[in-house]
DNA sequence: ACCTGAACACCGTTCAAGT
DNA sequence: ACCTGAACACCGTTCAAGT
């Protein structure tokens, strides 16, 4: 029993959460397209208007589910780092691991985040710093653990992340050479650290 | 004199590439949302059926586009490197700051190219192939003058040109540090040049 | 071969009105 | 506070018809 007025829709938030689900369902199965307000409101039961009384408009919805994914990223990331155990190096190699598989999994979602980065959305950008921070302080840790050669490490994670990034990018459009393995991002990755770590 | 009925529009691919121009102004000036097939055919004087033409649809007519834009940035990276003169290490460095400055010169320029990228259209991968290769071919000569350490060259320019375009991606959605100087991507892929050659 | 003009289906967004 | 239903402006695309 309900404590107050029973609605199988709606009230507290419920409806905002289902129409970003609903949204997050839409872009993984059509892609961008695919995501129309007007989807949204009829795969989640509601009216075409619905949507407005949760999301000043459709930038608006697209910059809280990009977020959402980011957080998710995030944690993805934080776990594969956590399973790595004690050793820097492979926390940071699993923590890109985790990142290309994310990216991999559903290019629509990742190209979302891509898109909402380059946007003025303050949520999307505070994700976004979590997810950068932590590949700061793991590149640091590695530095500290002399597995990493040093110099400031906002640099050497910009540039791990960078590589990171590019090389998804480049795996996305097809632009890599599979038969030599670089249509694996992550092993793109764990080469350029392992060249760092030697030099 | 004209040789075969006089006409201000059209005739010999006249209004495609007009048409081509037209959209090029109107994704520098307003960006991706400012190009529409009916804004087009507007400004270029001609009705919005006319478009089709040329193009099959509004997807075949940003492929052309960004084929053409990739064409351009060859060229300048081409350019760069010769000016750059006879050390491959310093052409490297010029190709890619030559890059950089193309995408940071138009950002929806840059964008409508990443893209088309992931997309399937045949004339933007051969263009892009033409990049990827000069990337290559750098890299390989760089090896072979002992600049920067052996290996496979398509890996090491992978790594090169992921960097680049990760770092030039961290600068357009802001979240370099500006302070630090890691807000201008060509000196983030000069300093991993510069770990790659001591290592 | 290339063009115009009209039409169709679709989308984001807003308004007026209900509970 | 949250919802519905109707409407408006805009877009990609197609059709019928002209030269």
């Amino acid at each position: 029993m309900m404590t107050r007025g029973a609605s199988s829709t709606a009230r507290g938030g419920e409806t905002r959460s289902a129409l970003l689900g609903v949204a997050a369902g839409l872009l993984e199965e059509g892609g961008m397209g695919a995501v129309t307000l007007r989807a949204v409101g009829d795969r989640a039961g509601v009216s075409r208007q619905a949507p407005y009384n949760h999301f000043s408009d459709k930038a608006a919805l697209l910059g809280a589910l990009a977020a959402r994914y980011l957080g998710r990223l995030d944690e993805e990331m934080s776990g594969a780092a956590g399973e790595a155990g004690e050793d820097a190096f492979e926390a940071l190699g699993a923590m890109t691991v985790a990142y290309v598989r994310f990216a991999l999994e559903s290019p629509s979602r990742y190209r979302l985040i891509g898109r909402e980065m380059s946007g003025p959305r303050l949520e999307v950008h505070e994700a976004a710093r979590a997810v950068h921070e932590r590949f700061v302080r793991t590149v640091g840790a590695c530095q500290e653990a002399g597995e990493l050669p040093g110099g400031d490490p906002e640099e050497l994670a910009a540039i791990v992340f960078a590589t990171t990034h590019g090389a998804v990018e480049l795996a996305l459009s097809g632009h890599t050479e599979e038969e030599k393995g670089l249509g694996d991002p992550a092993r793109l990755v764990r080469r350029l650290l392992d060249r760092l770590r030697r030099g």
